[in-house]
DNA sequence: GTCTATAGTAAGATAGAC
DNA sequence: GTCTATCTTACTATAGAC
C-alpha cells in the first residue's frame, strides 16, 4: 500500500478497479473519494487519472463490466433440454454465479442512481436482456406444459428478486451447504412455477 | 419553497422529514446536502440544526420511524384462523404497505450502510423482528400441516426478497391493478410453500 | 426560529516537475 | 507514470444578530 515513485502502468489500472470495487460496494459510490481509492492502490490521487477520465465512468465501467460477464458466463452454459432442466440450470447458475462477485453484485443493484443518464440507459438495457433469459425460458416451459406459471413476467421478476436475496445472507461456513441452499431454492421455484 | 423570515416551528419539522425522505431517496444519504433539504423547506441550512442534531441522526429517524409504522400496522391487522389464511394477509398486507411508501422502503434497504454501529444494530433488531412474525406463520402453517416450505427460514426470507420486488417496477396505471398483483404473488407464495 | 456569515475541512480534477 | 502543489468548489456544523 505504501510507494514513493516508478512506473507500473500495467498493474496500476485493474489495482484501481480493485480498489474502487471494494470500496464502493463497503460505503457507497458517493461517499468514496478518489483520494481513499489512490491510498488503497498506493498512489496520489492525481495518478488516478492516467487510467480513468473521471469518477463516474469508473463507476459506469465497474457495473458495464459485472454485466457483460454475467451474460457472457451464461451464454457459455451447456443448453439442456427442456425447460424444466434450463430453469434448474438457470436457478444454480444465478445463485453461484451472484455469490461470487458480492461487491460487484451490490454496486449494480445499489450505485444505478448514481449513473449519468446515458450510463444508465445502458446498465439498464444489459439488465433487461439477462432478465429477458429467464422469460424465455418460463415461456419454453408453459409451450411444452411443464411450467404453468400464473405470469410469465412477474413470474420472471419474482425469481429473480428470490434468487438474489441469497447474497444478502449466505456466508460460508454457516447452516447449509451450498448445494443445499441451490437445492432448496431450485424447489421453491419450480413450485412457484407449477413445475 | 422561498421564504425570508419568520418562526414556523410547528411545520417546519416534519417538512424537513418528508423533504429528506425524498431527496435521501432520490439521490442516496451520501450525495445530498444540508443545503438541498434546506431549500426544497425554504430555510437556510443553519435553520435545520433547530430540529435535528446532525444529518445521521435524520437518517436514523426516517428509517426508524418506517420500521417503527410497519411493525404497528402489522400488530393492528386482523388475525385470522389458520397459518394459511394468516399466510395469504401476510403477503397483501407486505405488498400494499410497501408500495404506499416507495421512498422510506428504498431508503430502508439502500442506506444500511451509511448508519452509525448502533444505530444500524437498532434498525437490524426492528427488521429481523418483522422477519420473524413471517417465520411463525410459516411453523405454524407446517404445525397445522398446510404449509411444507422446504427450509422455514430460507422460505421467509425467499418469500420477503420476492414480494419487495414489486417495489422495483409497480406503477400504477400499468397493465394489472393492484389486486391482481396480490393475487398473482398469492398464488406463487401458495404454491412455492406447499401449501 | 430563522437569518447571515463563517470556521474548518475535504472534495474532484488539473498543471507541471521529474 | 507518478509526484507535489494547487485551483475551485462544496460540505457539515456553529456563532451571533434579529
Amino acid at each position: 500500500m505504501a510507494r514513493t515513485q516508478g512506473s507500473h502502468s500495467d498493474i496500476t489500472g485493474p489495482r484501481i478497479r480493485d480498489a474502487a470495487l471494494r470500496l464502493f460496494a463497503r460505503h457507497g459510490y458517493a461517499a468514496v473519494s478518489m483520494r481513499q481509492i489512490a491510498a488503497e492502490v498506493g498512489v496520489q490521487a492525481g495518478a488516478l487519472y492516467n487510467y480513468i477520465p473521471d469518477k463516474q465512468s469508473l463507476l459506469f465501467e465497474l457495473m458495464q463490466g459485472h454485466l457483460a460477464q454475467l451474460l457472457e458466463a451464461f451464454a457459455e452454459l451447456p443448453r439442456p433440454e427442456g425447460a424444466l432442466a434450463r430453469l434448474r440450470a438457470f436457478t444454480g447458475f444465478h445463485i453461484r454465479f451472484h455469490l461470487a462477485r458480492p461487491d460487484a453484485v451490490f454496486i449494480a443493484y445499489m450505485e444505478l442512481r448514481n449513473l449519468s443518464p446515458e450510463n444508465f440507459a445502458a446498465i439498464e438495457a444489459s439488465r433487461q436482456r439477462y432478465e429477458g433469459l429467464l422469460e424465455s425460458i418460463l415461456t419454453d416451459g408453459i409451450a411444452e406444459g411443464v411450467l404453468a406459471p400464473p405470469d410469465p413476467k412477474l413470474a420472471t421478476r419474482a425469481v429473480i428478486a428470490m434468487l438474489n436475496g441469497v447474497n444478502t445472507w449466505y456466508r460460508e461456513g454457516g447452516r447449509l451447504t451450498l448445494d443445499e441452499v441451490e437445492a432448496i431454492y431450485w424447489d421453491m421455484v419450480r413450485k412457484a412455477l407449477g413445475g
